[in-house]
DNA sequence: CTTAGGG
DNA sequence: CCCTAAG
């Protein structure tokens, strides 16, 4: 099959729902949606060829789960509002998935992938999927998808995500998500029989090509439906991600973190399948779903994020994010500070200055994304504090200190001559004030490499 | 806008 | 890390 079928397919899956339409809509949601939809966009290139040529499904693997990671991350965060009233959109949500499972199939993944759903299979898919069943039927049992009644012209992905709901909500008996997709292979055949007319099909595929803006591909007619208010919480949330977004989506070159969400959403399903009571289990998963996603989370820490200039070797977890639960807020977790990067901001700051926080960022650190000119000057900040700490401590406390983490003598030698040579915390007495100023003469003498620090000319 | 300093 | 004041 080639994909324009399918395009057709879900174009048509994508009028029934219109027509249908139970209107609504969570303009929020749908948004939300799109920008996860935004970022697997390279994705879905892949997925083209891949549906052209069955080849090279390996290859894209890495690849998506990546993405995977970035979107489960994402759609874990984003609250679907679950849907529960709304029987009508069951045929709907089958065709969806029905559509779903073709796509799978095509793709040569295994439906039946059990604990790691989707790998192969598109990442819009598994996103989706995921994001959504978790969201639909575990989380909020009690709201319809308003989201997902829009009919957004472009959305393999929010067909996905809606069949996942669906499915969810019409089959309780059935949590795990081999089950689901059980079903969806065998329904695809139906998907064929249906016939495709909607512009929104074309929509769709300039989507697909484009990878652009969802927003764009929107046909006008589509656009008007939906407007809604959105209600003031969602606002927030949605600007927030919306920030958010783009900024990953920006550098694509770094790449997205997220490992941990992948373990949450495992543990998510798990939950889902041990607890089929549905609502009242339902609710319990949504509590304690958080925790285990936090511990997995810290247990596992990879590294990500780090780009060709940064030390791969030094994983840092940069994902931990223990509140992530609700949006992604402003990456406000912490990055652990790797040695590597620690050795750099001692040399940038040797070199540069002690002040000169962006420059150093600007030349030392320019490839990683995060570590803002502050972080370095509190990063700085810290070493500084460590550094005379260690001086202080009884040789059983720098034992202690060395166990934890180890911070190289030559590193910590090297920051604590830096140390005196500035005055950062204008620690007591700034003993070595005068350093600042005419620091050039006791640099010299103290060390020649701290030299041009503070020389480089103090705008 | 960038730093410094405090939370 | 985050926020705010100051240059």
């Amino acid at each position: 099959m080639n994909r324009e079928e399918y395009l057709r397919k879900c174009s048509n899956m994508k009028c029934q729902r219109v027509d249908e339409s139970y209107v609504p809509a969570l303009q929020d949601e749908v948004m939300e949606v799109e920008h996860l939809l935004a970022e697997p966009r390279n994705d879905h290139a892949s997925l083209d060829g891949c549906l052209d040529s069955h080849t090279t499904l390996n290859d894209k693997d890495d690849l998506e789960l990546e993405v995977l990671d970035g979107l489960l991350d994402d759609v874990e965060i984003d609250d679907l509002e679950g849907t529960d009233g709304f029987s009508g959109a069951c045929e709907e949500y089958l065709l969806d998935f029905e559509f779903a499972g073709k796509f799978e199939e095509v793709l040569g993944s295994d439906p039946f992938e059990g604990s790691l759903l989707q790998n192969s299979s598109s990442e819009s898919h598994s996103s989706g999927l995921s994001g959504s069943s978790i969201v639909g039927g575990v989380l909020e049992s009690t709201k319809v998808p308003i989201a997902q009644s829009e009919c957004k012209n472009d959305s393999l992905d929010e067909t996905v995500t809606y069949e996942s709901h669906g499915t969810f909500r019409n089959n309780p008996s059935q949590p795990s998500k081999v089950n689901c997709r059980y079903n969806i292979s065998l329904d695809i055949q139906h998907l064929q029989g249906l016939d495709n007319d909607c512009q929104v099909a074309s929509g769709l595929l300039t989507c697909k090509k484009e990878k652009g803006l969802v927003e764009k591909c929107q046909p006008a007619a589509l656009r008007e439906k939906r407007f809604r208010k959105p209600t003031q919480r969602y606002i927030e949330e949605f600007s927030d991600s919306r920030s958010k977004e783009k900024v990953p989506t920006a550098d694509t070159k770094a790449k997205h973190s997220s490992d941990s969400s992948c373990n949450v959403f495992h543990i998510r399903i798990k939950a889902l399948k041990e607890s089929p009571s549905e609502k009242s289990s339902n609710e319990n998963s949504d509590l304690i779903l958080p925790e285990l996603q936090v511990s997995k989370g810290r247990l596992k820490k990879e590294e990500l994020e780090y780009d060709e200039e940064s030390f791969p070797s030094e994983s840092e977890d940069g994902c931990s994010t223990t509140k992530r639960s609700r949006r992604n807020d402003r990456r406000k977790h912490q990055k652990m500070w790797t040695l590597p990067e620690v050795m750099k901001l001692v040399e940038g700051i040797s070199e540069y200055g002690v002040g000169r926080w962006t420059d150093i960022k600007r030349f030392l650190f320019s490839s990683s994304s995060y570590r803002t000119p502050i972080d370095l000057r509190d990063k700085w900040r810290n070493l500084l504090r460590a550094s005379s700490a260690q001086k202080n401590k009884t040789e059983a406390e720098q034992n202690d200190e060395l166990a934890l983490r180890p911070l190289p003598f030559n590193v910590v030698h090297r920051v604590r001559e830096l140390a005196k040579i500035h005055p950062y915390p204008r620690q007591r007495g700034s003993k070595k004030s005068r350093v600042s100023q005419a620091g050039s003469f006791v640099i010299a003498k103290d060390s020649p490499s701290k030299r041009s620090v503070r020389r480089k000319k103090c705008t």
